[in-house]
Formats: C-alpha cells, sequence, structure tokens
RNA sequence: CGGGGCGUAGCGCAGCUUGGUAGCGCGUACGGUUCGGGACCGUAAGGUCGAAGGUUCGAAUCCUUUCGCCCCGACCA
C-alpha cells in the first residue's frame, strides 16, 4: 500500500479530550475518529489492526471447533424478557419501538439469542456438543464511556457460547476455552494474566478474566508473586498484614471531636490497623454493623454477598438503631447482626465507646462481641496469600477477555432443553466466552509505545514493513524504493511505503508515530554505496544492508 | 446519576475579570528557496465565538436556559 493513497491523517497535536495513551496515540497517529461520546470510527490503519486481530480470533476459535455465525444486533424484547434481563438490565440497554409498536433493543451481549437458537434447534445429546461464536458489534448504553476506545458504547467482540450435555462437558470446553485464550493473546503479544472473576449477575457458577497490565485500565487484581494465586479484587481473598498483640487493660478514652479513625489514630498516636471500624448498613429492613480493621476498606460486593442488597445507614437510623452518632460507634452491647472481617479474631483493639466523645481501647472479640466471621475487606498491597502465604501485589488492569461457566440459567429460561441416552428430558448445559479486539489493541498500545509513537507487536501492526524514500526526487532513491516495494509484496509480505512527496523529517515522524515494527530507510548517501537501512522501531536500531540484499534480511521466512 | 472542568478557524490555544464587533501557533492553498528527524520566506483562504433567550446604543465577554465533550466517583450482564 502507498501512503499517498492510503488515508492516514496524522496530528501533530493530541486533541485536548484525550487522556489515555491508547487514546492519544490512536488519534494522532491517525487510526481513529471520535463521532460522539464512546463513538468511534476506525480509519483505514485501525481496520487493518482489528483484521489481523479477529484473523487470530478466528484461527483458534476454529481450531478448538468454534463455528462462526452471524447473528441480529436488533433483538425481540420477548427473548430477553424470558430470562428476566430485559427487567433486571435497565439503562444500559437501548431499547426501543418498531413501527408495530413491539419492544425491541439492541444487543449488549448474545446469551440469550444463541440459547434461543439452541432451544429451536437442539433436540438430542447427539447434537451436542455445539461451539458458536461470532465477532460482532454489540451496544451498551455505557454510564460513562471513558478512556478512547477501552469503553465506548458500540463496540466489537468476540463472544462464544459453549453448549453441552453435562457439567464436565462444560469444564472441558470452558478449558479449551481458556487454553485457546492464552494462545490468542501471547499471539496477539501482550503481557496479561489470567485471574478469578466475579460471575455476577451472568448467573454463572465460575468464571476468569484476562487482564492486560495497565496504568489506564480500569479493574484492579490481587497478584500473588509467589504461588500465582490472581483473582480481580472484586473477590480476591487476602490475609491482612499481621499486627503485634497489644496487652492492654479494657479502659476508656475521651477523644473530643476525634470521630475518623484516621483523627483517632493520630489523637492516640496509635496505628489504624490497632482500631476497628464499624460501619452500619441497612438491608432490607435489617440493620447490620460490618467491622473491618481501621487499615481495611470494607468490600461491598463480599459483603453483598453475605447479607444481599444494602445501603449505608443514615444519620438518624444510626442514633436511633445503635444509640449514638456517627464516629463512636463500638461493636459492643448490640443486639442487631454483626459480621466481622477474620482479621479481628486475635488481638485487642480500638473502637467507639458507643457514647459521645469517647473511645475504648482493649476491646477483645469473644468477649465483647459476638459477630459471624468472614473475608470482608479489600485486598490491598502487602497482604499475604490466603494460598501460600505469599505476598500481594495489586495491579492496574485492563479486562481483555473473560469466560463463564454459564451452567443452566439460560437454557431453562428459554427452553433449551435435549434428550440424553435414557431418554431424558435435559437442559443444554451452557458456557459464555468474550473477547474484545479493539481491547486488545488498546493494551497493545498502552503496554508497547514510546514518546514517539506506537510500537505495535508483529502480528497485529497494520503492515509489516514501511518503506521511507527519503527523497522522492532523487531518481535512484524512487527507482530502489519501487523495486523494493513489488519485492516484498511479492514475497507476501505487508508494506507500506511512504511515498508521499514530503520532507525526511515528516516521514520520520509519521512513520514512529504509525508503529510499523520495521522502517527500511532508502536515503541517496548510502544509496551511493548501494546500502539501505533497516530500523527496528522498537530498539531504533539500525542495520545497514546491501540493496539486493534487502529482501532476504527482511523476509522472516527466509531468514 | 453525583462532583469538577471545558466548548472561540481543521488541531492546540489567547481574548472574557473591566462589553466597543476576534487574534496567535500549527495545518491548508498558491509562488519561491530548501531536502536524513515535523524547513524558511512571501501571499491567501478559513470563525453565525456550541445553541436559544435576555440585559445593553452595542455581547465571545454580563444574566438565564439548553446541548455537547472530558475527568473523578457510582455503575458495568
Amino acid at each position: 500500500m502507498r501512503f499517498s493513497q492510503m488515508f492516514i491523517p496524522t496530528l501533530r497535536e493530541a486533541p485536548a479530550d484525550a487522556e489515555a495513551i491508547s487514546h492519544i496515540l490512536m488519534l494522532r497517529a491517525g487510526y481513529v475518529r471520535q463521532l460522539a461520546a464512546g463513538l468511534y470510527i476506525s480509519l483505514p490503519l485501525c481496520t487493518r489492526v482489528m483484521e489481523k486481530i479477529n484473523r487470530i480470533l478466528r484461527e483458534e476459535m476454529n481450531a478448538i471447533g468454534g463455528q462462526e455465525i452471524t447473528m441480529p444486533v436488533l433483538h425481540p424484547a420477548e427473548i430477553w424478557q424470558q430470562t428476566g434481563r430485559w427487567d433486571t438490565i435497565g439503562d444500559e440497554m437501548f431499547r426501543l419501538k418498531d413501527r408495530g409498536g413491539r419492544d425491541m433493543c439492541l444487543g449488549m451481549t448474545h446469551e440469550e439469542i444463541m440459547t434461543w437458537l439452541a432451544s429451536r434447534e437442539i433436540r438430542s445429546y447427539r447434537d451436542l456438543p455445539q461451539v458458536w461464536y461470532q465477532i460482532q458489534t454489540k451496544l451498551r448504553d455505557e454510564a460513562r464511556p471513558k478512556s478512547g476506545i477501552l469503553r465506548t458504547r458500540e463496540f466489537l467482540m468476540k463472544d462464544s457460547y459453549s453448549f453441552d450435555v453435562s457439567d464436565e462437558a462444560l469444564g472441558r470446553n470452558y478449558q479449551l476455552h481458556a487454553d485457546a485464550y492464552h494462545r490468542i493473546f501471547k499471539r496477539c503479544g501482550l503481557e496479561y494474566m489470567q485471574v478469578e472473576s466475579d460471575p455476577g449477575m451472568m448467573g454463572g457458577a465460575m468464571s476468569h478474566e484476562f487482564m492486560a497490565p495497565s496504568p489506564s485500565g480500569e479493574d484492579d487484581v490481587a497478584v500473588c508473586g509467589n504461588c500465582g494465586y490472581a483473582a480481580n479484587v472484586e473477590l480476591a481473598d487476602s490475609v491482612p498484614m499481621k499486627i503485634e498483640i497489644k496487652d492492654w487493660e479494657f479502659e476508656e478514652i475521651h477523644t473530643p471531636e476525634k470521630r475518623t479513625v484516621q483523627e483517632v489514630s493520630n489523637f492516640l498516636k496509635l496505628s489504624p490497623s490497632y482500631f476497628i471500624k464499624s460501619i452500619l448498613v441497612i438491608s432490607g429492613n435489617d440493620p447490620v454493623l460490618a467491622l473491618v480493621r481501621g487499615d481495611q476498606e470494607l468490600h461491598e460486593q463480599k459483603l453483598s454477598r453475605l447479607i444481599g442488597d444494602h445501603r449505608p445507614a443514615q444519620k438518624a437510623e444510626l442514633k436511633e438503631i445503635l444509640g449514638v452518632e456517627a464516629g463512636f460507634i463500638g461493636p459492643m452491647g448490640h443486639k442487631i447482626r454483626i459480621v466481622a472481617d477474620n482479621c479481628l479474631k486475635d488481638g485487642l483493639y480500638v473502637s467507639g465507646a458507643n457514647k459521645p466523645h469517647y473511645h475504648v481501647k482493649g476491646v477483645k472479640a469473644g468477649r465483647d462481641f459476638t459477630p459471624e466471621w468472614h473475608d470482608l475487606h479489600v485486598a490491598s498491597s502487602g497482604d499475604s496469600c490466603v494460598k501460600c502465604g505469599g505476598s500481594l501485589t495489586i495491579e492496574r488492569v485492563i479486562e481483555i477477555g473473560n469466560i463463564f461457566k454459564l451452567g443452566t440459567k439460560y437454557s431453562v429460561a428459554l427452553k433449551a432443553y435435549f434428550l440424553d441416552e435414557k431418554g431424558q428430558d435435559m437442559p443444554v448445559v451452557m458456557g459464555s466466552y468474550g473477547i474484545g479486539p479493539a481491547r486488545i489493541a488498546a493494551a497493545a498500545i498502552e503496554q508497547n509505545h514510546d514518546k514517539d509513537g506506537i510500537i505495535w507487536p508483529g502480528s497485529i501492526a497494520p503492515f509489516d514493513i514501511e518503506i521511507l524514500p527519503l527523497n522522492m526526487k532523487d531518481e535512484k532513491t524512487v527507482e530502489t524504493a519501487e523495486k523494493l516495494y513489488r519485492d516484498l509484496t511479492d514475497a507476501g509480505i505487508e508494506v507500506l511505503m511512504d511515498d508521499r512527496d514530503e520532507r525526511a523529517g515528516v516521514k520520520f515522524k509519521d512513520a514512529d508515530l504509525i508503529g510499523i515494527p520495521t522502517q527500511v530507510v532508502i536515503g541517496a548517501k548510502n544509496l551511493k554505496e548501494g546500502l539501505i537501512e533497516i530500523k527496528n522501531r522498537r530498539t531504533k536500531e539500525t542495520q545497514k544492508v546491501k540493496v539486493d540484499e534487502a529482501v532476504t534480511s527482511l523476509n522472516p521466512d527466509v531468514a
């Protein structure tokens, strides 16, 4: 492809409303343009990258027996009503009516439609297993689109669905997908990890996420450096840092106007880890007192899994239920349900005294209060691994893929049953598996760039090689470039040739921005000695090569 | 949805406090000189100042409403 014939609108300056590196570079290098919040136009270069990624996805999905199909993006409401998600999903679903007044929605995912198809077509255990996938547009009315291409309202997703006769069979397909995902992300040149994740509202039994470390990510994972335990902090278990057990008498301390853990901690010159943080929440109509150590954050999702939906208590409720104002709550002497983080089992602590402007020192679990024990804290750096005791670190990541064991939730709701060998009607056992190709591209940029621009991993770069004839008015340069362009193209290499009549500097700058892994620089001076330069975009290392040996040195199959 | 910020030429910005009819850099077009890391000189085109309403002799500037975009948080099947 010739640069002059390709639409590559590079920008000298980054538009002001871009923040994430991948967003800035995709705009500057002429890969995308924004249409509206969370809606992006993919320009020619980006489209090539997406095709590269999608090809890898197809190859690996086909390799595990996936069959590509294409589902509509516009869905009738009824199917979503049958699984209940029409009502549970809310504003994130784009809804509309057709001319006949029928409720419709735009697909944010395809469990329902895939299951609908299975329910009509799968009759016998002999029809199973099936793995169907598509690379299809999803639409979600995101509360907050952000970070350029990372969180958009319309995006491509590779989503596959497995249909099996049993949990064991599902387990096999689940593992096949996990293996395929590892191959996919490796081939795409990403640094990534597989972590345990919360099946959440997908209603499944087990799920994992594939995460690419990047400061632009939106999730945090806890990773054990020793045994490899890795989990989304949404569910990560951890053992908090141990504290030295104090030998305190039970005593009341006057703490005037000191309400927060931080304030009392400063006042008493005592680390926050010696405090009990007491948080009153209302679950349904019942108050629940949740306790974590002073240096911890209460984990809302863990609490939800324990006590169900809840909300923080209001000030008035707090006073009414506990008889004391916020800031001086302690776990002692209350009749309500109390749940506490495991780490409070041992040791003596400071907590509110249940009377204004007083705290107590020497509070002991089992003696002064008897809670239900659970893991209720947010894992943080420095905590210990629950599996091996190793040290946990927290990393910011971009979610690039996920796999779910769905079980029979959707098949039961949509009556996707089959007859087993005994002639019994059984619900199909399902899994669902997603990958966001645009997120792969964005993560690749986040992980591979420098001050000058993008550095694509070769497998997903828009081109393999960019040829830079530095002076288009020099006959020898042009002649050499044209021949090399033909020879490389004939050798099956994807080449972009910057044939624009631009100054050398402009070509260098644009080439670095665009990020094609290998640059071939053709300049008059070197040409006099019969040489051209091969430059590695990542290392900036340059190697001078004889013109007639160029194709050989550049062709990885030969070299 | 809560909090914050920003909308002025294709892009980046100034002008707004203290109203007087819009400017700078880059880019674009044309001419010339240049030609290995975003060249230089000259000429030119390009803006209903996000939109609507109001105040005023006069509004980019003051007031009201509204739309859009970004960031933080909540949410994220």
